[in-house]
DNA sequence: TCTGGGGTCCTAGGACCC
DNA sequence: TCTGGGGTCCTAGGACCC
């Protein structure tokens, strides 16, 4: 079997990227998009921004403080999906195999497709040309064997990179990259291994097997592949993806609460979030999850299996504040969630016409939102709690200080 | 002025049945 | 009267990814 030439194809910030293309204005100014409310944090941010210090993950005040004239915008998931899914199609005029392995990244199998349009890296510089020209943005890519390789070259020379990596590099690349460089591998995990005097991906490589089985179980034979630079997961177009296996919403409270009362108008919003994503996907669930966290950022999560299928907003709320009471809170909640597991596509047969009465109403609602946005129309319980004193503000709500874009 | 939201996979232990 | 193992389903929690 020949080698393959794996490409992994990753946007170069580009939350903040699509935002400064929109807005001229923003272009060469440090920007980092954010979610609305207090308690948000950076969730991408401008090469400029990054420049002075400005990192994923920190509060705004932490951001504001390394960088004073930092702009915010609040995200807009509609403007990424639109332009993630113009790019998607860029990349299979290329080849039919694309893996769309998160909103900004892909991976594609182009082993198939040289002698239609040139080497890996004509192919890769088309790629970056179409996606410059046709959405304004740039990309890092990389080139090699395999998606784990791909992956390591596309962030070696980020922004606008284009790094191969060719098999007879591998060992030598390996034995100077520190371990958790390689995709999988995260902080607790570098840890373990650190411990064991595991610190570049070569000395992961060069460890036996055995004790990383018997120390790590299933996953030691992978981590002794990673060590190796050997990864023969193929490229699974989005097409021939697995189903779900969990649908779910949660939300960081504007301020931590203890109020039954608002709970529930929180836990009925999610519900229905969750409730119209498994309806538009034809789901239906028979596990219900709560997560809670507490002030203290205590997190537990509970689940509840029930005897049928649901899809219904309303039950999957009687499910998440059944489990929500039967929980002593000894403390203010800051986050509340609800998911739903055990998914299923079969549709349920409705038995009673007012049960097949409510979801045909469910579904027209369910239509309407689709079209005019979350909450445009809603059940009548959830509208009369939503009015209430102290309740939480919507997330997309602007600050003072916040640029609204679109 | 502390710490987002969407997922997947794995493990371990208990209940229950044969 | 003492003692067992396999298999499945369920729950809780942790690690990892973007």
């Amino acid at each position: 079997m020949t080698d393959r030439i794996i490409l992994h194809v990753d946007l170069d910030a580009f939350f903040a990227s699509v935002e400064q293309r929109i807005n001229p204005t923003l272009r060469g100014k440090a920007i980092a998009v954010s979610g609305g409310g207090k308690r948000t944090v950076v969730v991408t941010s401008s090469y400029e921004a990054r420049a002075r210090g400005v990192k994923t993950g920190m509060t705004i005040h932490e951001a504001r403080r390394h960088c004073p004239e930092l702009i915010f915008i609040i995200g807009n998931n509609n403007k990424y999906i639109d332009s993630s899914v113009k790019i998607i199609t860029i990349l299979e005029d290329f080849t039919p195999l694309v893996e769309v392995f998160s909103i900004d990244e892909a991976f594609l199998d182009i082993t198939a497709c040289q002698r239609l349009f040139g080497s890996p890296e004509i192919i890769a510089r088309l790629i970056k040309r179409r996606i410059k020209g046709e959405l304004g943005l740039t990309c890092s890519i990389g080139i090699a064997p395999n998606k784990l390789l791909a992956k390591l070259a596309s962030g070696m020379e980020k922004p606008e990179g284009l790094v191969m990596i060719r098999p007879e590099e591998i060992e030598n690349l390996l034995d100077r990259l520190p371990v958790e460089k390689l995709c999988g591998i995260g902080d607790k995990l570098a840890k373990h291994l650190s411990l064991l005097g595991i610190r570049s991906a070569g000395d992961l490589g060069r460890f036996p097997e055995g004790t990383l089985t018997k120390r790590f179980g299933v996953i030691g034979h992978t981590l002794h592949l990673m060590g190796l630079g050997i990864d023969e997961n193929p490229v699974v177009p989005y097409q021939r993806e697995p189903e779900a296996k969990s649908v779910g919403h949660s939300t960081t409270l504007e301020r931590d609460i203890s109020s039954e009362h608002q709970i529930a108008s929180v836990l009925w919003r999610l519900s229905e979030m969750v409730g119209r994503r498994m309806r538009r996907e034809r789901f239906s669930g028979r596990t219900i999850a709560l997560t809670v966290r507490y002030e203290d950022f205590f997190t537990l999560t509970k689940r509840r299996t029930l005897v049928r299928y649901i899809e219904g907003s309303q039950e999957i709320f009687e499910g998440a504040w059944g489990i929500f009471q039967s929980i002593v809170h000894r403390k203010a909640v800051r986050l509340l969630g609800v998911s739903v597991t055990n998914l299923s596509h079969c549709q349920q047969l409705l038995l009673f016409e007012e049960e097949s009465k409510k979801l045909r109403i469910t579904r027209a609602m369910d239509r309407i939102n689709d079209r005019w946005g979350e909450f445009t129309v809603t059940w009548a319980g959830l509208l009369d709690r939503s009015r209430g004193k102290g309740i939480i503000s919507p997330s997309w709500r602007p600050e003072e200080n916040q640029i609204l874009t679109g």
